[in-house]
DNA sequence: TCTGGGGTCCTAGGACCC
DNA sequence: TCTGGGGTCCTAGGACCC
């Protein structure tokens, strides 16, 4: 084991040196499978994969009985199911791991307010202030990691430093159920042999390039010169992986309002009937604008992302004269936008989106004048639905044109997955 | 391998204003 | 009348993350 590693809660040998280091990255431990687990005790030890069911997803998440079978996330369910017949399918239940997710970070909180959720099942704290009244770092987060577990039966993995991008990491080599604290006067060991891709913007694409100038340790990054970055990978992102590379990290742990709320489905088989697009982006309209009532904030501009049977995407977007959280008017928006998106009428697609962008919190003056126009009548229904909605569940109450039209052809059944606003205070 | 759904950030071109 | 350059906004697309 490396120095300063601890795995479960064998915790023998020397006391970390966490001098420096406020920082926490928490990382729940296959979160989606273990809260099924948790849930359904029945499930306990055998393999578990959530994700789409019976389609053409991606795996969410796999029990770490699944993982031995070769399953990983984001891999198509239905290799998933090639590499493991045995294992029991769970369909994502919003709400459920919502709930949970909710409890977590309130818990977090009890900690200190310094938390920024990146995610339902992970999150950054800034324990700085926490330290007098808590003890060091690495004893905060062994707290955290009994109280979580002591309350929910869920383990997680905690990764300690001085920057956030450092804790990031360390809690993923400690996974799962570990804790990793990295000194500031070890971070460049810690960091230089480590693959390209685990700094944060390497992807498959930028991967490719470096590979190609032979950079395969971020230690080869760090030794690549500023304008050779640059260069083949634009300004910002070359600095940014220079940046990192030395363990420069500036960015504070901040609580951020959203940037933009929305929904998108993908069909279970390729469409084209504008009928059923419309009746789509009517349903997916109501998601949205639910989710910005929710999270109490109007959007100044709508976005409608159209992906093709060929899987090529694009997006169009249209920026109101006022800000908007009412369905009708964002619904309309995307239609007008669908309509001229220049798509050939027999065009299969895959795939629609709506999005809801350039948000502000309602009830500024700028918005309250937009209110008192137009829509008011809309947004008056709406936020009724909204109460109903809240006390006998969504759904309860929709528009005509998705209450007729039953499943064929439309999107695949079962999930609602709800917006992060609504899914929040699910 | 055949690609979900929720997001963030960056780039680039064109319109528009001063 | 023709002109430059900077700033800001809007739109579209792409890469990336979990």
């Amino acid at each position: 084991m490396r120095p300063g590693a601890v795995q479960g809660d064998g915790e023998a040998g020397r006391q970390p040196d966490d001098s420096g280091c406020r920082i926490l990255h928490v990382d729940m431990d296959a979160f989606y499978a273990s809260v099924e687990v948790r849930d359904q005790p029945e499930l306990a030890g055998k393999p578990v994969i959530v994700g789409a069911v019976g389609g053409r997803g991606v795996v969410l998440s796999a029990s770490y009985e699944a993982r031995a079978f070769g399953v990983r996330s984001a891999m198509p369910v239905n290799r998933a199911q090639r590499l493991c017949p045995q294992a029991v399918f769970v369909a994502p239940r919003h709400g459920v791991y919502g709930a949970v997710s909710k409890e977590i970070m309130a818990l977090f909180r009890g900690v200190t307010p310094e938390v920024e959720p990146l995610s339902l099942d992970e999150a950054f704290l800034d324990v700085g202030g926490a330290i007098r009244r808590l003890g060091p770092p690495a004893a905060i987060a062994r707290r955290i990691r009994a109280s979580v577990r002591g309350q929910y039966g869920l383990t997680c993995s905690v990764g300690v430093a001085s920057t956030k991008f450092v804790a990031k990491l360390a809690s993923t080599v400690s996974k799962p159920d570990g804790l990793r604290v990295v000194p500031a006067a070890e971070v460049l060991a810690f960091l230089h042999p480590l693959p390209v891709a685990a700094l944060w913007g390497v992807g498959e694409r930028t991967g490719e390039v470096l590979a190609r100038f032979g950079l395969r340790t971020v230690g080869d990054i760090a030794r690549t010169p500023l304008d050779t970055l640059q260069r083949e990978l634009g300004t910002a992102a070359g600095a940014h992986l220079a940046a990192l590379a030395w363990g420069r990290d500036p960015r504070p742990v901040q609580p951020r309002p959203d940037k933009s709320i929305g929904a998108e489905e993908t069909f279970a088989t390729d469409v084209a009937d504008p009928v059923v697009i419309r009746r789509e982006l009517l349903r997916l309209s109501e998601r949205t604008a639910r989710g910005l009532r929710a999270g109490g904030s109007v959007a100044r501009t709508v976005v409608v992302k159209l992906r093709l049977a060929n899987f090529k995407t694009i997006t169009r977007s249209k920026t109101l004269p006022e800000p908007t959280d009412v369905a009708r008017k964002i619904y309309d928006t995307a239609c007008a936008l669908y309509a001229g998106s220049g798509l050939d009428a027999q065009a299969r697609l895959r795939l629609v989106g709506v999005r809801a962008t350039g948000l502000l919190p309602a009830g500024t003056a700028a918005t309250q004048l937009a209110f008192g126009e137009e829509p008011a009548a809309w947004r008056d229904a709406e936020q009724a639905m909204d109460k109903i909605a809240g006390r006998f569940g969504t759904g309860t109450v929709r528009p005509a044109a998705l209450v007729r039209h039953g499943e064929p052809g439309g999107p695949r059944g079962a999930r609602e997955s709800a917006p992060r606003g609504a899914r929040e205070s699910a």
